[in-house]
DNA sequence: TTGTATGCGTTATCAG
DNA sequence: CTGATAACGCATACAA
C-alpha cells in the first residue's frame, strides 16, 4: 500500500469570516472569546470553524503577540550518558508538570554535536521560545554563552562555573559530598577513596571538594581518580584504577550512582565483599541505587523539584518580576543501604 | 544580588538595512546568501547585521516559507514508565543524528496529562513543526487522532492498533516473542508462564501472540498474568500473583527486561533459584539486562534503528516522496545470556 | 457590537 | 544587481 501524504494548505481565519459572513476581527475575536460580540455572530462563526475546519497557527499569533507561549529544555549531555542518566527524566517531568499548569508547552532540545549545538542556538534566536532551561551544561558551553547574550528569560539545573547573571537551581554538592563521606568514615574505614567524574562542572568539582574537605588530614590526592563520565562503564575503569594505586582500600566514594555500580563489579570481581571489605557510597539514589547488589547507600536528589523550580524561575522572569540570581539550593538527604 | 532580566528588542532587518544603507530586498538577499548581491552591499549588510547584533526572527520566515524545518517527536507514556524504559532514550537519539544531518531541529514534546495533550495537538497544528514522529502511541489515542486528521507528515514507532494510513517502523513482536519462547522451551521448561504487559498497544498484543503460538498445545491461558506497565514494580507483582496461581512455574517469559528483573527479585525472595529452578528471558535488552543478577537472555530490539527509520519517513514525506504507509519491520536478535 | 486598517519580521515578485 | 511592494496569518487600536 503505498500513499503520498499531501499537506493539505489549512483554512484561515479568512475563510472562516467568509462563511461565517462577518469580518476577520470578529473572528479573531470570538477565537480569543473576548466580551464584545454578539451570540448570533459567535454561533455564525462558531459554525463556520467547525464547517472549514479551521485551526488557528500560533506561529503567526505568536509573531504578533510577540510570545510563543513555549519553553525550550536543553539537554546537552554526552551521547552515551544521556541513557543512563537518571536524573533528567525526574527533571523533565517536573518542569513539565509547571509549565503544563500555566499553559505553557515544554520542548526539549537535545544537543548532542557542535551541529546540534549551533542550530539549537538558532531556534532560541527564533522566537519559538519565550524562554529556556538549561540543564547539565559545562564549562565554556557555547549554548550557555549564547543566552546570556540574547537576554532571554532562562534559568539553569546545576551551572556551569563561567556564566554570571543566570539563575540557577540545584543541590549544594559540596555538603552532600562532604556529609556522605564522613559517614562512612564513621563507619571505621581508614583508606577511602574517591571515583571523581564530570569535572568541568560545577556538580563534579563540588563533590570532590566535599570529598576533600570530609577527609582532612586523612585526605591523599593519591587517592582520587578521575573519570570523565558520570557512567557504569567509568565506574569500572575507575576502580580498576584506584584498586592498582591503593590495593588496601577499604572505603569508596563514588561521584554518581552509576559509577558506584561499576565499582561494585570490579570488587567482586576481585573477591571483595561489600561492605565487608570495602565500604561503597554512590550519589543521586538513581534505580542503580537500588537495583545493585548490595543496595547502595547514597545522596538522594530531589530531581523533580529541581526541574519544577528552574521553571518557576523562567515563568516568574517572562512574568516581569525579579528573581535572584545568585541561584537556590534545594535540600539533599543520605539514604543509608546496604553497600557501606 | 537581585537581578531584573529584561527582554531587550531585537533588532529587525529593517535596522540592518537602514544602516547599511540599503533596501530590506537587499539584505534579505545576503542573509539567504543569493546570488545576485554585489561585494560592496553585502560587505555593508554584514557590517550592519555586526552593529546592531541583528539575529534572524525565524519564525517571522517560517510563516512567509510555510515551513519550520522542525519535527516534534512526541512521547506519550504515562508517568513513571517514561523513567524506567531504556528504549526512549535511544530513539530519541537515532531521530535527532538523522534530523540534525538534514539540518532539522528536533522537538520533543511529552505528553503527561490531558491538559498537555489538548496543547500538543495545538502545538502541531500552529505550524511549528514540519512533521512528527509519534512513540508509544496506545489505541485510541487522541494525538494520533489529531495527527491524522491534520495530515501533518508523520511516523509512528511501533503503532496503535485503531489508526491507519499513517506510516510506522517497528519490530516483529510476535516472531521475536514467539522465538524467544521457543528457545526457552528448548531448555526443558515443563510449565512456562508470561508476565504481559502493555496490552492497549500492538507490542504488548503481538508479544503475547507471539508466547501462544511458540507454546502451541501446551499453552495455558491461567499461565498468562496481565499487568498494566512494562516496568519494574509490575514484574514483582505479576510474578507474585503467577506464583500464587502455579507454583511450580519452571519457566517466565516477561514481557520487558524491566519486568523480567521484578520476576528476578521475587524468585530471589521465594527461595528458588535461577536459572536452576526457573528460567526467567526478558524483552529489549536494556541495561536491565545487563544489570541483573543473573544477566538476562532477552531479544535485542535496535531502539536507535527505529528512531532513524522514522525520522527518514518523516523527512521523505516533507519532500513529497511516495513512502510505504504499511509500515516495515526492524530484525531483532536473541541475546542469550544466564537467566535461562 | 462590529468592520477596517495597520503592523509583526520575513521572503518573494516584480519592475527598474 | 537593487529597491519597492505585496503577501504570510493573525491581533488590535480605532472608527463606525
Amino acid at each position: 500500500m503505498i500513499a503520498k501524504r499531501l499537506q493539505t494548505t489549512r483554512a484561515t481565519i479568512n475563510d472562516v469570516a467568509a462563511v461565517a459572513g462577518v469580518s476577520r476581527g470578529t473572528v479573531s475575536r470570538v477565537l480569543n472569546s473576548e466580551v464584545y460580540v454578539s451570540d448570533a455572530a459567535k454561533k455564525a462563526v462558531e459554525d463556520a470553524i467547525e464547517q472549514v475546519g479551521y485551526v488557528r497557527n500560533t506561529a503567526a499569533r505568536n509573531l504578533v503577540t510577540r510570545q510563543s507561549h513555549a519553553i525550550g529544555l536543553i539537554v546537552h549531555e554526552p551521547h552515551s550518558l544521556f541513557l543512563e542518566d537518571p536524573n533528567i527524566g525526574s527533571i523533565l517531568l517536573g518542569t513539565n508538570s509547571v509549565l503544563s499548569d500555566n499553559d505553557y508547552q515544554l520542548v526539549s532540545l537535545i544537543i548532542d554535536s557542535d551541529r546540534d549545538s549551533h542550530r539549537v542556538a538558532e531556534y532560541l534566536t527564533g522566537g519559538f521560545v519565550d524562554g529556556v532551561i538549561i540543564v547539565s551544561a559545562r564549562a565554556h558551553d557555547p549554548i550557555a554563552r549564547v543566552v546570556s547574550q540574547i537576554g532571554i528569560p532562562a534559568a539553569f539545573v546545576g551551572h556551569p562555573v563561567d556564566i554570571e547573571g543566570i539563575p540557577y537551581v540545584g543541590i549544594d554538592n559540596f555538603s552532600a559530598a562532604k556529609a556522605i563521606t564522613t559517614r562512612l568514615m564513621q563507619t571505621g574505614r581508614r583508606t577511602i577513596g574517591m571515583i571523581a567524574a564530570g569535572l568541568d562542572r560545577d556538580s563534579g568539582q563540588d563533590r570532590v571538594a566535599g570529598f576533600t574537605a570530609a577527609l582532612g588530614e586523612a585526605f591523599d590526592p593519591e587517592l582520587v581518580v578521575k573519570v570523565p563520565l558520570y557512567a557504569h562503564a567509568s565506574g569500572i575503569e575507575g576502580m580498576r584504577e584506584l584498586l592498582a594505586r591503593a590495593p588496601h582500600v577499604d572505603g569508596v566514594f563514588a561521584a554518581s550512582d552509576a559509577i558506584a555500580a561499576g565499582v561494585l563489579d570490579v570488587l567482586r570481581d576481585t573477591g571483595r565483599s561489600v561492605p565487608g571489605d570495602v565500604g561503597v557510597v554512590g550519589f543521586d539514589d538513581s534505580a542503580w541505587a537500588t537495583r545493585s547488589q548490595p543496595p547502595l547507600s547514597t545522596v538522594h536528589q530531589p530531581a523533580g523539584q529541581l526541574g519544577r523550580r528552574a521553571a518557576e524561575s523562567v515563568l516568574a522572569q517572562i512574568r516581569g518580576e525579579a528573581v535572584d540570581s545568585a541561584g537556590t539550593f534545594l535540600d539533599t538527604h543520605i539514604v543509608w543501604r546496604d553497600s557501606a
